[in-house]
DNA sequence: ACTAGCCCCTGTCCGC
DNA sequence: TGCGGACAGGGGCTAG
């Protein structure tokens, strides 16, 4: 479930549950998810207070008291669960019912909240395309999965003038660009289709195409910057969008998916004003590509 | 240095 | 009702 406004929903989430909590134990129930869990991964979180609940591009960044940080990626099919006792610990007994675990649980945190409550977070992904790592904090932004990404969309620094230098020469179709998380991170299938169409651009077109001269970046860069922005506040205000799974980790849905302008909109009519166009899907790099191509230029 | 293609894995849906 | 194939929000690796 996992672009850039659904891992922003889920850290909304967890964050007042594991922000100041103690881990207190740490169910690893597999050796592996798409890496091998680091060694000893469990016990190096034992015992841990959790200062921070981050995240870049479609990363999950869980920072710990001992300057250690857990990286975790949702692949396509992860999700964390919150579980909480509901009752307030009386000190020296642990108690709280232990239900069955589900299917494709993988991880559980045990917890002791900043609020004085047992619980558990639980990750879950059946296809196991997800991981979790650790690195050290100080050297957080130079980790493999961390130091080549690009630039953050919800920042202030995504304008015309950025995305034009980004993709001036590039040859690749705009929409394997924006893809590629070196040049901006955290953007997926469905808010790049969604950006271009919002941009009138086809997702065809040779990326360069858009940049205009370094000295006077297109007017189309400048929309397409514009466009990626707003549909990613406009994707994080909804709590992301919902497909398949839940997106919560409190189970509830996110509801961008009843906004969606041409994703999983095939054959239907082209939403534009005045457009008149139908909805096509095509495939580009082995996803598919929803698009206009009456609009989409 | 680029790009396309394949792969990892499970679940669901659709057509026969 | 069963079975095979296509497809799914990602990204890492390889071969051109």
């Amino acid at each position: 479930m996992p672009e850039l406004p659904e891992v922003e929903t889920v850290r909304r989430g967890l964050q007042p549950y594991l922000e100041g909590a103690v881990i207190e134990r740490v169910e690893q129930r597999r050796p592996d998810l798409r890496f091998p869990f680091p060694d000893r991964f469990a016990e190096r979180l034992e015992s841990r207070r959790v200062t921070a609940v981050g995240r870049r591009a479609k990363y999950l960044t869980i920072h710990l008291d001992d300057g250690a940080v857990v990286i975790s990626h949702l692949g396509m099919s992860g999700s964390w669960r919150i579980e909480m006792s509901g009752e307030a610990v009386i000190p020296g007994e642990f108690h709280y019912e232990r239900s069955k675990a589900a299917a494709h649980d993988h991880v559980v945190f045990h917890l002791l909240t900043a609020s004085g409550e047992h619980g558990r977070v639980v990750f879950n992904d059946p296809r196991r395309f997800g991981f979790m790592l650790l690195a050290e904090e100080r050297l957080l932004d130079e980790h493999p999965s961390l130091s080549g990404l690009g630039v953050e969309p919800t920042g202030n620094s995504l304008d015309g003038e950025l995305l034009s230098s980004l993709l001036r020469d590039k040859r690749a179709p705009l929409k394997a660009a924006l893809l590629d998380q070196r040049l901006i991170a955290g953007l997926g299938n469905i808010y790049v289709c969604e950006a271009l169409w919002r941009a009138g651009l086809s997702p065809l077109r040779s990326a360069g195409t858009i940049a205009g001269p370094p000295d006077k970046p297109d007017v189309r860069a400048e929309e397409l910057a514009t466009a990626i922005r707003e549909v990613i506040f406009d994707a994080i205000a909804a709590g992301g969008s919902s497909l398949r799974d839940y997106v919560h980790a409190d189970g509830s849905l996110g509801y961008f998916q009843h906004s969606f302008s041409v994703y999983d909109r095939e054959g239907e009519p082209c939403l534009r004003a005045g457009c008149g166009g139908t909805v096509e899907r095509i495939v580009q790099s082995g996803r598919s590509t929803f698009f206009c191509a009456a609009c989409q230029r």
